[in-house]
RNA sequence: GCGCGAUUAGCUCAGUGGUAGAGCGCUUGCUUCACACGCAAGAAGUCGCAGGUUCGAACCCUGCAUCGCGCACCA
């Protein structure tokens, strides 16, 4: 047998271990293994992240879930890794550049960013990963993933890909949360909404008809009246009827508006009449959408005003300008009044900003697999919720779902995967073409055409076949491509094209006409083209009819094709025909104006030819500047971290452990791609663990500083006590109010169990006697039925993710059973460390010992995988043991049976002997509270003398004497005590404590007094109860004898008590 | 507004119909040969309020209050 160390040192021994088990590879899963399969993965922690308490919940509960199901015989794989998140890390990159060189991601370019931000991670992304280690995780490291890793990348591109080619994935000019920090779109889920007191202002609109007449609104955003378009009103309000299609001044930016009547207005608020602002708040937009309004946009993307028609406000922050207008409405004796306000404002989970409702072109997601993710969950399904309630709320949310927006104007993360042809190029060609060839080209047949096209092709280096009208831009980039690829013809079978045949012509109206004004104007007198151009293997053939500009003057005949550049140079600038939405930074000039119509019909959606695939078709082709949410690539977590082999064996996984927070960001997302993409569910059950909240019951933020570093922690108290403190206060799905003084409990209790491991090996001998049953006392048998009770209890509390159970069970049996009674019980049969002979007692007791401590340092382990491996190596419990049942690891020794019913008879483990060791604490109890009512120090010999009601084996008297601290301690059939001598009535007989002339007869007196009275109160309780006479009558017979019972036993402990008193005299 | 939790000892929380529990804190005594990160003993609760069901309610039902969390609305 080792030495123990005589102080337990958690920091030296947890490094020590940690590493040992990472080098012999305890860790790592075997796909090939015969054992059944357990498997979770890790919730991948940010890569910018640092350990906090709730990843400290979490992994623990993941290891607590894996290290026993190692021990249970299981093949294990825990896979752990990172994520990219997108907005975080960008935002950690941009923050570091800006501090230490001054510049912006702008200055350094998209690709080099990217490239910083791949150092940083390096060098400081994944601190997490060591910090996880620490708390002893036993992950799978060899299997660690990140969600940017190169096949990880490629899989969540070809996702979007399979999903656009299915159908769920659009393109669209959507109202979105727009994050004026990040410039950046966010989905629903990642927007708080969050109270605020803001103002409401109460605005006079002039009526036009009646000059001097006004209507009140009320806002909040009066730094958005310029882009008013309207005002709304309840169509059945009294107090507005007469006034439905009349117009009133718009205050700022003067124009007349309309006023509309629509049910989405509620006459209760502010004055009843809302002013109708569709580019800046989703409802408008819908009332917009109803009456057909138009849309002004006068903000730029990042929170500033866009309107150079109030220069007042144009180029103001949003806040700014806010106070700015209102005081410009004051001066104009517009502003009736302005009062308080209290409203609930969408906040951006990243930045902390509100966010701004917003018109912007964005991928979206229709879900797939909505109506399998609801029936995969809860009883019928294959996925349980714990706690169950969590099931209503993934459930409310897949019931309303919307669609989700996946694109992100962010430079890190996964590109999509969507390609268009560089217009830069296709202008400069289709501006040659048509130089060199100036003639009508209607009449022509294509096989002039095509001539055309080729000799020009030629002469000008483009590879590929040309069309002389409109459209030739899109047969050059589609025979480049095919060129490229190998391909001699007008073939494209190794590209997927994107955009519908109207698009393309949109597309091609969009570049070639009228560049002088703006494609959200241009493109809606345009209605149909001529046009004849090859694709794919069809021809199709179009009519172009370019009616008038929007003046109202007619441009072309019908029939008639003609290109004309109003530039001086004959060129355009190609940024002129991109969407706005994909320069989200760049400023725009001038407030943005669209017709709703154009949107309702999708005139400017999708206008773009564009190719979805995950590798570039080639030269000329711009991906998609945006990327994709983050929970784009986490939701494919549970299996695109696996490879094939390991997917076989371990995929779907066992358990997952996560926070409710994602139940929408991560969880149902992962059960939608686990069943579109494997066809199962991706786990079988979720444990949600609570929330940890600091003392006051506040959230743990780092604002509030009240987040303590878990690595300090672990510093101060080791890894073990910081788990098991943890667990012991984790209830089931509750949040968890933490304080430190649960982790020094935790601390306290590995402590514990260290020194009674000690209090065992000092007394030496050998490890793992055979327990001889015909030396068994009261108190063995005793502890091996608690033992028992406890495997069962902890089993119990185990499978079902009750932690707290769990650790309360174990805590319970081995500081209050194990040390508290049978060690100090023991001492009697072990008398001193080193003196004595080994007596056939000795060592039996001993065995006893080691059986206990050899099952609880396994129901430990999981908990305190550190503490119990040091002393599982310490006493020697890992010799004579096969390597896979806890020779090198108590990892694999085998999770203890409760004890059967063969051990127990082979034992003679029963009922009385428990009984017997009952009657004899208590006995020890009264002694005790007897040396307490008299002022005897507990560390004071003294003399108790016990009138055994039956003959009381040596051995019993042997404890009693010790648990007592009794010196002498005498069994006489008889005692005739001093009169006045404390006594006290046990199980096994009166108990007196003789004060040797120091007798106080009134104290005694007053001692009796007390306890008669408890007696008689617990008397008048239960004599109650049974006096009704319903409860005799209709409860059940049992209950009513156990009153009875009890009735009864007071009567006679009251009638002793009384007895003694009374001989007081 | 709708929904979900919570409300039990000073604190944090167990307790699914039959004698109110644990840890911490507190009080008292003790450095008693594993442990003061400890040992021993103790005080402390009309179980949020009001009804109801029941022989019997901390527990089941209804309503209310307070706190927390979601969802919707929020001009």
């Amino acid at each position: 047998m080792a030495e123990i160390p005589k102080a337990y040192e958690p920091q030296a021994v947890e490094a020590k271990w940690y590493a040992h088990w990472l080098e012999a590879g305890f860790f790592q899963a075997d796909p090939a293994s015969a054992k059944p399969a357990y498997s979770i993965v890790m919730p991948p922690p940010n890569v910018t992240g640092v350990l906090t308490l709730g990843h400290v919940l979490n992994n623990t509960i993941q290891d607590i879930l894996a290290r026993r199901a190692r021990m249970t015989g299981h093949e294990v794989l825990w896979l752990p890794g990172l994520d990219h998140a997108g907005i975080a890390t960008q935002t950690v990159v941009e923050r570091k550049l800006r501090k230490e060189e001054g510049q912006t991601r702008h200055d350094l370019g998209r690709e080099e960013f990217v490239r910083r931000i791949w150092a940083w991670k390096e060098k400081h992304g994944g601190i997490i990963i060591e910090q996880l280690k620490r708390l002893g995780c036993s992950c799978d490291w060899s299997r660690e993933r990140f969600t940017m890793d190169a096949d990880y990348s490629r899989a969540v591109q070809q996702v979007f890909v399979d999903l656009y080619a299915k159908g769920f994935i659009y393109r669209g000019l959507r109202m979105v949360n727009w994050d004026p920090v990040a410039l950046t779109a966010l989905s629903d889920e990642e927007v708080i909404p969050t109270p605020q007191k803001s103002a409401l202002y109460y605005v006079r609109y002039e009526l036009v008809d009646e000059p001097g007449r006004y209507l009140e609104v009320a806002t909040t955003r009066p730094e958005t009246i310029m882009a008013d378009v309207a005002l709304a009103v309840q169509p059945n309000d009294e107090r507005y009827r007469a006034l439905l299609g009349k117009k009133v001044w718009r205050p700022l930016d003067r124009a007349e508006l309309p006023i509309v009547g629509d049910d989405a207005i509620d006459p209760e608020f502010g004055t009843g009449v809302l002013k109708v602002t569709p580019a800046h708040d989703k409802v408008d937009f819908e009332i917009g959408q109803r009456h057909q309004l138009p849309v002004i946009d006068v903000l730029h993307p990042n929170g500033k005003i866009n309107s150079p028609s109030v220069p007042e406000l144009d180029g103001l922050d949003r806040f700014v300008a806010r106070k700015k207008a209102a005081e410009m409405l004051s001066d104009l004796g517009l502003l009736a009044k302005e009062e308080p306000h209290e409203s609930t404002v969408g906040f951006s989970e990243r930045a902390g900003v509100p966010i701004e409702p917003r018109l912007s072109e964005q991928w979206f997601l229709k879900y797939p697999q909505v109506p399998e993710a609801r029936a995969a969950v809860g009883e019928k399904g294959a996925i349980r919720f714990r706690p169950e309630r969590w099931e209503n709320v993934y459930q409310h949310w897949l019931e309303n779902i919307q669609d989700w927006c996946i694109s992100r104007q962010l430079w890190w993360g996964h590109r999509i995967p969507v390609w268009s042809w560089d217009d830069r190029d296709w202008i400069e060609a289709t501006t040659k073409i048509v130089e060199g060839n100036p003639d009508d080209i209607t009449g022509r047949n294509i096989r002039e055409l095509r001539a055309a096209a080729w000799q020009y092709a030629r002469e000008n280096g483009i590879l590929g076949q040309t069309y002389l009208n409109l459209h030739t831009g899109f047969s050059i980039l589609v025979q480049k491509s095919s060129l490229q690829h190998g391909f001699s013809n007008f073939g494209t079978a190794n590209v997927r094209l994107v955009a519908s045949i109207p698009a393309l012509l949109r597309h091609a109206i969009r570049v070639c006409t009228v560049p002088h004004i703006p494609y959200s104007v241009d493109i809606r007198y345009v209605h149909l083209f001529f046009a004849a151009f090859q694709f794919g293997p069809r021809l199709y053939r179009v009519k172009l009819t370019v009616k008038e500009l929007l003046d109202g003057t007619k441009l072309y005949d019908s029939q008639t094709v003609q290109i004309k550049s109003n530039e001086p140079d004959g060129k355009k600038s190609p940024e002129a025909h991109l969407p706005e939405e994909t320069l989200a930074s760049r400023p725009t000039s001038g407030s943005r104006v669209i017709r709703m119509a154009d949107l309702l019909e999708g005139v400017n959606q999708d206008e773009i030819l564009r190719l979805v695939q995950v590798d570039s078709p080639g030269d000329g082709w711009t991906q998609d500047p945006d990327v994709l949410d983050t929970w784009f690539s986490s939701w494919l977590w549970p299996f695109e971290t696996m490879d094939a082999e390991t997917r076989a064996k371990f995929y779907p996984t066992s358990d997952l452990v996560t926070a409710p927070d994602i139940i929408f960001f991560w969880v149902a997302r992962m059960i939608m791609a686990g069943l579109e993409w494997t066809g199962e569910a991706p786990f079988r059950d979720i444990f949600f663990t609570g929330l940890i909240r600091d003392a006051s019951g506040r959230k743990m933020s780092k604002s509030l500083g009240n987040s303590p570093d878990p690595l300090d922690l672990i510093g101060k108290y080791g890894a073990d006590g910081v788990r098991f403190g943890l667990m012991r206060i984790a209830p089931t799905g509750q949040d968890i109010r933490f304080d430190e003084k649960q982790v020094e409990e935790g601390r306290n209790f590995a402590n514990k169990l260290y020194n009674a491991t000690r209090f065992r090996q000092l007394h030496g001998g050998e490890t793992e006697g055979e327990i001889n049953p015909a030396l068994l006392t009261s108190d063995d048998k005793w502890i091996l039925l608690r033992l028992d009770h406890a495997i069962r209890a902890v089993t119990v509390a185990l499978e079902d993710y009750n932690f707290s159970e769990a650790a309360q069970a174990l805590y319970r049996f081995f500081w209050s059973e194990y040390c508290d009674w049978y060690l100090e019980a023991s001492k009697a049969a072990l008398g001193f460390p080193g003196e004595g002979e080994m007596t056939p007692r000795k060592v039996n007791t001993l065995a006893v010992i080691d059986f206990i401590l050899g099952h609880t340092l396994r129901l430990f382990h999981p908990f305190l995988p550190f503490l119990t491996e040091e002393l599982w190596h310490g006493l020697g419990f890992n010799t004579d043991l096969p390597d896979d049942q806890g020779g090198r690891t108590i990892q694999f020794a085998r999770w203890p049976d409760p004890l059967d019913n063969d051990f127990k008879a082979h034992y003679r483990l029963t009922a009385e002997d428990e009984a017997q060791a009952n009657a004899k604490y208590e006995t020890v109890l009264a002694g005790r509270g007897l040396r307490r009512d008299f002022n005897i120090a507990s560390n004071k010999r003294v003399a108790f003398v016990l009138v055994p009601s039956a003959p009381l084996p040596e051995e019993e008297a042997a404890v009693l004497k010790i648990l007592l601290n009794a010196e002498p301690f005498d069994l006489p059939e008889s005692y005739d005590a001093v009169k006045g001598t404390p006594t006290a009535l046990t199980p096994l007989g009166a108990l007196y404590l003789p004060l040797e002339g120091l007798v106080d007869v009134e104290a005694e007196r007053a001692r009796l007094g007390k306890e008669i009275a408890k007696i008689e109160a617990e008397l008048v309780t239960v004599g109650k109860k049974l006096a009704i006479e319903n409860f005799v009558a209709n409860a059940p017979a049992a209950v009513v004898a156990e009153h009875r019972q009890r009735q009864a036993d007071f009567n006679e402990r009251l009638a002793q008590f009384q007895q003694m008193r009374d001989s007081l005299g």
